[in-house]
RNA sequence: GGCCCCUUCGUCUAGAGGCCUAGGACAUUGCCCUCUCAAGGCAGAAACACGGGUUCGAAUCCCGUAGGGGCCGCCA
């Protein structure tokens, strides 16, 4: 059979962009084998997901270029599948109905907790009479087969009580669980809704998944998994549990090491391809190589090279990354990009040369698109602002021979090309036996406001010889008043 | 606490018993380039957690120890 993996995230907030790793990783690995990639939404916990965690959700996988190939399936259109497994199980005697109450548990539960012990269920259901007639019998009365029907009850699992559970991970290796570790847990809550273990089984059983890929805290769920598979009679999947993202401090990676919601990192200007090649070298490599396209890591991506042990999370590397992705993108996409955050900072832009010109002079200076916006500021606004160090240290006496007789050669020049203007400036430091510095830097601040920009013929390319020479004129008038 | 997982430079990692004087990348330091800032180039500092085995030989295999992490719900 062919390979099928899934990525099942709950819609109890954003896509973490530690889910984002687990759903490369499962996307490529479909990719690569040429099988499908399913997405699932698990929210059969009606309390806490939302319809706005599964747009996001979505959005943030389109984004990623994720595509699926079936789906998104939701677990709560699905209940009927599950209950039906779960009659089966209750039928084959696989499985008991416990009217326990969680009241009665949780006071179980903490007295265990306070003699240092773990607390399984003690199988208080598990030989009560309610086995031996499962069903409301044909020909009670109406009142009686409704009270049966309407008292709760949870639904657990029978699970063994001696021998060995054993998982064999395509990451980790054999891992082996007692059977004693594992008491009977509920897979059908009171409310009719299956718990996770149980749906997670059913959904990867019905959705024919081969593959199952996912992060290692669900490893202890693994047996109780196998569990399943086993009381349903069903084939189990391969798994494969990679390790999971840390902060800085190595322990799970939380709002407190910085953004985790994989949106955010759109807003703050990153490329998806550069996140997707960061987050696929965080737990799996390839050999010294560090910069894959998309098409590179479905070619390489196998299991194989994924690592068994946690990664930090490095921004660092991840904004280099975005540079590199910013720098080589063809321009005139790296404008198309930028222009709803230029927009966002209340510019006007379209896409035509100018922008792609800017793009080119401003892109190896950006490792974000959020920088480049506001490097570019100058190329936008009307008024420039001088930076206070900036106009002190340039915009001085001394330079305004220099502002004064730029203004005159540019004025007389029949090409404003950027040879011409190189021409210029070599006469001005020749007849003053300047450093070329010495001019370029005074004419930055008076056209960009600051010390840093792209080549200061570039700058003036860019602006056009009116806006340079009104510019250079404010300059000079700033000079003469203060 | 119980169970499980993990352990090579600060970080991501290469490494499948001799190729290791442990390689690459980010970050970092210095130099070069240079109209500023970047980008780029060159050079440098920087790691096999510890202790026992096995072996002629161990970062690589085994066993302990230590450290870190995860899970222990009618949450997913």
């Amino acid at each position: 059979m062919s390979v099928r993996t899934r990525f099942a995230p709950s819609p109890t907030g954003a896509l973490h962009i530690g889910g984002a790793r687990t759903a490369i990783f499962d996307w490529l690995f479909a990719r690569h084998y040429g099988g499908k990639f399913i997405l699932r939404i698990e929210d059969t916990d009606q309390t806490r997901s939302t319809e706005e965690s599964i747009a996001e959700i979505l959005d943030a996988m389109i984004w990623l270029g994720l595509d699926w190939d079936e789906g998104p399936f939701r677990q709560s259109e699905r209940l009927s599948v599950y209950q039906s497994h779960v009659e089966k199980l209750l039928e084959t005697g696989k499985a008991y109905r416990c009217y326990c109450t969680p009241e009665e548990l949780e006071a179980r539960r903490k007295k265990a907790q306070s003699q240092g012990k773990v607390y399984r269920y003690e199988g208080k259901c598990r030989n009560s009479f309610d086995r031996a007639c499962p069903e409301p019998a044909e020909g009670l009365t109406t009142g009686l087969k409704s009270h049966l029907e309407n008292s709760s009850f949870a639904v657990r699992l029978m699970t063994p009580e001696i021998g060995s559970i054993v998982v064999e991970d395509l990451i980790r290796g054999t891992i082996t669980f007692d059977a004693k570790e594992i008491d009977d847990f509920i897979i059908q809550k009171t409310d009719g809704f299956p718990t996770y273990n149980f749906a997670v089984v059913i959904d990867d059983v019905t959705m024919n998944i081969t593959h199952v890929i996912r992060g290692d805290d669900h490893i202890a769920n693994t047996p109780k998994q196998i569990l399943i598979y086993e009381a349903l009679g069903y084939e189990t999947p391969k798994f494969a549990h990679v390790s999971m993202i840390l902060g800085s401090d190595k322990t799970k990676l939380s709002k407190r090491h910085g953004a985790t919601s994989t949106v955010a990192y759109r807003e703050m200007g990153y490329l998806p391809e550069a996140l997707v090649n960061y987050l696929a070298r965080l737990g799996w490599s390839y050999g010294d190589q560090e910069v894959f396209s998309k098409e590179e890591l479905v070619e390489k991506f196998t299991l194989d090279n994924v690592g068994k042990s946690p990664a930090v999370f490095n921004p660092e590397k991840l904004l280099w990354l975005n540079g590199l992705y910013i720098r080589n993108k063809p321009a005139e996409e790296i404008a198309k990009l930028v222009i709803p955050f230029l927009e966002k900072k209340g510019f006007q832009v379209t896409l035509d040369e100018r922008l792609i010109k800017i793009v080119e002079s401003l892109r190896e200076r950006a490792k974000t698109l959020v920088d480049f916006a506001e490097a570019a500021d100058y190329f936008f606004i009307e008024e420039v602002k001088y930076e206070e160090g900036a106009k002190k240290k340039f915009l001085t006496p001394e330079a305004l021979p220099i502002f004064e007789t730029l203004i005159d050669k540019l004025s007389s020049l029949n090409d404003f090309t950027i040879p011409e203007m190189q021409r210029i400036f070599n006469e001005i430091i020749e007849e003053r036996g300047l450093k070329l510095v010495k001019v370029a830097q005074p004419v930055r601040v008076a056209l960009t406001g600051g010390t840093v920009s792209p080549g200061i013929f570039e700058v003036m390319d860019i602006l056009g010889r009116d806006k340079v020479i009104e510019r250079i004129k404010k300059a000079v008038s700033y000079i003469s008043n203060n």
